[in-house]
DNA sequence: ATGAAAGCGCTAACAG
DNA sequence: CTGTTAGCGCTTTCAT
């Protein structure tokens, strides 16, 4: 910088007001600035940035490469948190790195806040963590605990499964369930109460699942070995849906033909031509300005209580539920039609 | 970190050697440092640290968080960093945020290097990034820059494919390209080739497509409102091969039983037990190791010229290739039974 | 084994 | 509109 400022023949000073776009140059310098720090390669550097004032606007994200729905947020967060003037630092968590390491290490840079994206953490580090930093969970609630929850009504998203499919005349209809991931005890509860409501209490069953693939065909596999299959399964999740879609495809079952589907997040997945899943839609555009807005509050209102927000979901429906057919157990498979990310939406 | 080593009774500079465990601290102070620094919560800070070093031993990765082939290979290279001493910082690339976006980032954060995982960006700006730092891109070579090119054989690859797909009888074998993406003209060439060295140049047809599942799904519109059904189809990637698996199986289409299906990269997404694809491996742990070495030779043993490291590619056979069969063309889908991750492997 | 002091590149507060 | 100055938290000599 010190470069830059003695080739153009100004004070470190207000090559750094430059850079900043901070008001007090004159246009002329600052076109003379960035020449010169062109030529010269100049790039700021934002450690001693970080260093100096004492925020570094760093937001810390921690996600899971492998989860669509963790994919669909960020890049949502990105362009909001751009607008805002805060830089999205990124925290991968993979099998050899748990949240603890990767949030150690968005700390380590000063993130100002932790998004924790799905959280699978326990309470007491997540507790620890908090005691340091603000975190915003999406996903998850944890209560008793200073964290803010963003999430949307599970129980009412499978509630919207259940009353869609109910209404298309299913009966025998299974939840494959996501263990201890985040949100999954609220599916479930919704699962059994609108089953309840609806007068199928014989008809509940929950298969135990998590959120990929693999539980989805393991769920298919114990569905078909059964005497007892379905007309409808509501899956955990996108993923655990498509892993189901497809055994079930590979055997031979139409779908939605003979069973009829429904995944929950509506990530791009869903949104594939080809799989066209009817998905509970966690409204992601939503779901990120709940989440810059709860790191204004947080960073730029001092608030320092916890707060909750939980969205509304709504069901998209697409091409992988229709009306149940009594008859016709082994009717020909259906050939798909046109069909991008449409879908009619209900709430 | 003054409050650590006023709490503890020493200098700085001590309780600085205790956290990058250098020599010259006895058991017992690193042990009370330690102690201190846990009471009082406190955490190195990362950017002085940059800051006064001249290293960050931060190794820029710029990804694609939807391409499965990323994530397999960012989770590789994790461990193998940390076990160099060096940082991992990602930089992702999404709709809104090009490469050059993402790169300047990582670079006004001083990554040492950039590692640029399948670059879509084109020549004259990936240049301009190299001048500045050792740019190392993982899946595409570039001729005539200064850039470390890391790729698998992608010309061997298909023809292991083809070749594979002829020993089982077939000869309408179509290719579904990936147009300008990384790798595609060498898997092109390679399709083009083998099958003329066979004798099946009539039966050449290349699909345009992408590394998408779209393109997958649409390459098999194609194919279906077409007279001349191929036997056996080899995929620009996993993506794409999944999408065209789907769209055939909807369509009613057995899979091997009357065409045989080969993706690209062995991703975890060719694993996954019900897609069970047979797909030629891009060997990540051994890419990885070969991006770490490159990285190392640049940053330790100063190369300063660009190499090339071409891996061996190997075709991993599972479920969705199998022997042409002459008749039954409305043969009963086939139910899948067993099997994970496994699959024989030819190379 | 430990300490003192200088300085990395930048920004903020103030002065002109 | 532009310049001066001090110092962010750490590492690195060089002493002791």
């Amino acid at each position: 910088m010190a470069d830059v400022a003695a080739h153009v023949g100004v004070s470190r000073a207000l090559v750094s007001l430059v850079f900043r776009d901070a008001p007090g140059a004159s246009a002329a310098t600052r076109e003379r600035v960035f020449k010169a720090a062109a030529e010269l390669g100049y790039r700021p550097n934002s450690a001693a940035r970080v260093l100096r004032r004492n925020r570094s606007r760093h937001l810390g994200v921690l996600y899971t490469m492998r989860h669509p729905f963790d994919a669909d947020l960020v890049e949502a967060l990105y362009p909001l948190a751009e607008r805002l003037g805060y830089d999205i630092v990124l925290g991968a968590m993979t099998p050899t790195r748990g949240e603890q390491k990767a949030a150690e290490e968005l700390l380590s840079y000063r993130s100002e806040v932790l998004i924790v994206i799905g959280p699978e953490i326990g309470s007491k580090p997540l507790a620890a963590l908090a005691s340091h930093v603000p975190v915003i969970a999406v996903g998850r609630r944890f209560r008793g605990l200073n964290v803010d929850a963003i999430h949307t009504d599970d129980f009412q998203g499978v509630r919207l499964g259940v009353e869609h499919l109910v209404e298309l005349g299913h009966r025998a209809i299974a939840h494959i369930d996501g263990g201890a991931m985040p949100g999954a005890s609220g599916r479930r509860r919704g699962y059994r109460t609108t089953m309840r409501r609806h007068g199928l209490d014989d008809e509940i069953r929950v298969i135990p699942g998590d959120y990929t693939e693999e539980s989805g065909a393991r769920a298919a596999e114990a569905l078909l070995s059964d005497s007892h299959l379905p007309t409808a399964v509501i899956a955990g999740n996108d993923r655990c849906a498509v892993g189901l879609l497809d055994s079930l495809l590979r055997a031979g079952i139409s779908v939605p033909r003979q069973v009829s589907v429904i995944g929950y997040d509506d990530s791009q997945l869903a949104r594939m031509s080809h799989i066209n899943l009817t998905s509970v839609s966690q409204d992601v555009p939503h779901m990120a300005e709940a989440v810059m807005h709860a790191v204004v509050e947080r960073l730029e209102n001092g608030r320092s209580e916890a707060r909750e927000i939980v969205l509304k979901p709504s069901l998209v429906v697409r091409e992988t539920t229709g009306p149940v057919t009594p008859t016709a157990p082994s009717a020909p498979p259906l050939v798909e039609s046109t069909n991008s990310g449409g879908g009619r939406t209900r709430s």
